[in-house]
DNA sequence: TAGTGGTCTAGACCACTTT
DNA sequence: AAGTGGTCTAGACCACTAA
């Protein structure tokens, strides 16, 4: 029963409704929600249509539906923060990047063990320092578990972030992306690439990229200069999609 | 058309179908999946039932589909890491608090400005300390905006999390939650509460809470011991929901 | 037993893309 | 013009929850 005037499907204007009810605090947390009968009865719409519209909904955190009973309103889930690797902070768009080095480390069955490359003795690595105009900001290392047969292209070196990069070279799908970050003091060589003090404090960030039978496929270690760097996350973006 | 011995929604197997495909390399990235008409047609379900798996795997960023043309595999987004602070590190259940002490600062619009309360002069700070163990990792330091009529209860200023305390505490509805990691330098009565040594670097997580209308309405700053401490993110969650 | 949400059907019309 | 996904209908049966 969509208006022919707008070009808003009708879910998505009953889901904003209900989200203006629930930001306004007419509808609080706990509070059931209309069935979707009701729903259906008040806008003059199929139930199926309803339900899309409630699927938004519980996408976005702001309801949770359970069988037999009803919709129950809940608060978003500011406990999820996302960081986004692509625009907020690290890989950003007025980062320039400068290649340092790669090397094809052979029949180092100590390394590829520590990076968790089981079965695999050579590793390539892949070293960046990371610009924000003119000021070095960070040093990027990452290690690949070596594959035969795919190359690394010069262009994907410099410029592809460190999930395209695994997925161009790995023949193994990528899945997952574990991060770590943490806390460390700059050596003498990673201050001077960073035009730095030596004791500097620096935030380190740590990526593993997993294969569907969690096998590491590739490491990212990231060393950040601490004020020329920080590293941002947001709640949920889901949220904000409605 | 579903089988009467598997409980197996049909769409949900229809999606775990083709996301196995899409995980073996079967389905590389860019590659078109069937039409919806086709799907039904090898299924032998309804189109509607075949729009239910594809939004599933739309959902697990899988694939994105374009009106008029169709269904494109995606490389999973491993850029979009989510930190969870009820489960990874933070606010972890092996965590145990110790309160510090709870202030009401009056008629400072200096910290109220500084903090982003706009129109207010009353503050209330909460301390805590995180330990786990016996070792402390964490100082945990809260303000709220002053909230008239809205007390908060000892069991929440000892347990609750930071978006459960802003929401008990706040008539606004908190909607969106922003958080910086940066590195620091322990002040000598940090590193005292943490037994540390005095210049010992620090993680400093600081999150702000806003209302629907970008006002603030908490801040939260933590000061984590190095190495007793470390933040974890993972891969977007909803990859693995499917 | 009555009410709820979960699954599914067999159609329809639309907007967009490609040929 | 033909094919695609996007929206929507008016039913149906089911599983779960509550009284």
């Amino acid at each position: 029963m969509r208006s022919r005037a707008n070009l808003i499907p009708v879910y998505y204007r009953l889901a904003d409704d209900i989200k203006q009810q629930i930001e306004s605090g007419a509808l609080k947390d706990g509070d059931l929600i209309p069935t979707e009968a009701q729903l259906g009865e008040q806008y003059g719409i199929s139930r199926m249509t309803v339900r899309q519209g409630i699927a938004l909904l519980a996408e976005a955190g702001l309801i949770e539906t359970v069988k037999g009973k009803g919709s129950f309103v809940t608060r978003p889930r500011l406990n999820q923060l996302v960081i986004d690797l692509k625009n907020s902070g690290v890989n950003n768009q007025e980062l320039r990047y400068k290649l340092l080095g790669v090397n094809l480390i052979r029949n180092n069955r100590e390394l590829a063990n520590e990076l968790g490359f089981t079965g695999e003795s050579n590793v390539i690595t892949v070293k960046r320092l990371m610009f924000k105009g003119n000021q070095p900001v960070a040093i990027e290392e990452k290690f690949l578990r070596y594959q035969k047969g795919k190359p690394l292209l010069e262009t994907q070196l410099e410029y592809a972030d460190f999930p395209d990069l695994v997925a161009k070279h790995q023949k193994s799908v990528p899945v997952r992306n574990d991060m770590a970050i943490s806390v460390a003091t700059l050596s003498h060589e990673q201050a001077k690439l960073l035009e730095a003090d030596d004791i500097l404090p620096a935030l380190v960030i740590k990526q593993v990229i997993y294969s569907k039978d969690d096998k590491p496929l590739g490491v990212s270690v990231m060393v950040c200069h601490k004020d020329r760097f920080e590293l941002k996350a947001t709640s949920y973006p889901i949220s904000g999609r409605l």
